[in-house]
DNA sequence: GTCTGCATAATTGTAGACAATCACTACTAT
DNA sequence: ATAGTAGTGATTGTCTACAATTATGCAGAC
């Protein structure tokens, strides 16, 4: 081997992903295999391992012959996201009242007292990993690694999209809510657990701004700092 | 170029698909890159994109350091891929009642049509792509790209698993029942629709055999043929 | 006879070099 | 002045050679 490898194609795609989910990368931005592969120290091959995940995900869109380029979800796109997630997560919260252990009930307690310290702290990126983290936590305990992989997904492209649209500071997808569902989950009330993560996902639906679309591209090292 | 490229990575994994779906490549066989390569006169690198796809879409493995191999869908896999086809399909089908335009609802006739054929004919790389082509249709006239990129997922996966534990020689994703959605949705009526949606998928899902797994590995250039 | 260790063969992973394509600029002709 | 075009630089796409890892077969000891 002539030289040490830097990192994994997984540490690229998860440095992206929390650039984008930040705004630090804005949609619209290319991102060139040769500036990745500088600024991570790895060989192009490997940059392009890291955008082809990062495509499969929907954080980024390749153009043969072009490039690499940050996402711009339509409007649409934003819409059907969150009625897949709707659809989906409905339905998780329902199977999960009617069958969940109590070691999982306390695994999610466990997660939201975390997002309620991230929140109280203030600490941008575990606000951002913890409150997509729950969606995938119920995943995770409701079934399969497909249902696991299936959220996120969804959770990947729905946090593209909140970077894009939401229009306030705060993050709308807090631990009060999640945690109302929890307790009706707990107590074993499907009615009103898949009702409360409707509104909940309505809710966080609402709360973007999904009429103007902002882009200026900026320079790409610094948003990866 | 040294020499003319043979086929596209798109060529391939949709070879390898089908070859899956007709039960000529057994879930557990490993998919070498030589062998790839050699089989359609392409280089490895190309291949490599190949496989990359096809795990990408569930029907293969890849092992860090050992291989691709053909997926084998748990049970436990194959109930959550039909999970979340109902909470998925069961949705577009009500959206699709309240505003389907009428060129819309000749596109899904049409298709039905074809599958009508397909099966008088007993065409069975037909029958398998038109049985799952109405689904994606359905996705494709009710939403954005997100929609249909979803559905596409789902009915690749499912693939695997009617290629894996279906029992009989017929495929039941028929075209009757798709026929009576189709006319449900037409004269917008929700309730029979989804209703009918629901009891196509479950009625699928219950004539498959999810009790055993076999699995015997063959050659792999007869299955490609 | 079975298990262990080693040498060999086969397969996958990685990197670098080269080819093809695209974007941009400057120049020319109308 | 503007539109079209050739040239140049930059970026992506692909292939091939080499390194690392894993599987296999064989010899030898218990």
């Amino acid at each position: 081997m002539t030289e040490q490898t830097g990192v994994s194609a997984q540490y690229i795609v998860e440095r992206v992903w929390l650039s984008i989910a930040e705004r630090r990368l804005r949609p619209g931005v290319q991102l060139k295999e040769g500036q990745l592969a500088a600024i991570f120290d790895v060989s192009r091959a490997r940059v392009r391992q890291a955008l082809s995940a990062l495509e499969r995900d929907g954080l980024v869109t390749i153009i043969p012959n072009r490039g690499a380029f940050v996402c711009q979800p339509s409007v649409e796109e934003a819409h059907d996201v969150f009625f897949v997630r709707r659809a989906v997560e409905r339905c998780i919260v329902d199977r999960l009242c009617k069958s969940i252990s109590k070691a999982n009930v306390t695994r999610l307690r466990t997660h939201i007292s975390k997002e309620r310290t991230a929140n109280a702290q203030n600490v941008t990126t575990d606000i951002i990993k913890l409150s997509g983290g729950f969606h995938l936590l119920l995943a995770e305990v409701a079934g399969s690694d497909f249902l696991f992989a299936t959220m996120r997904d969804l959770i990947s492209r729905s946090s593209l999209i909140t970077a894009v649209y939401r229009n306030t500071n705060r993050f709308n997808c807090g631990p009060d809510e999640h945690a109302d569902i929890v307790e009706a989950i707990a107590r074993g009330d499907p009615e009103t657990a898949t009702k409360l993560m409707e509104h909940h996902l309505e809710h966080v639906e609402t709360e973007l701004d999904l009429s103007e679309i902002r882009d200026q591209p900026h320079d790409l090292k610094s948003a990866l700092a």
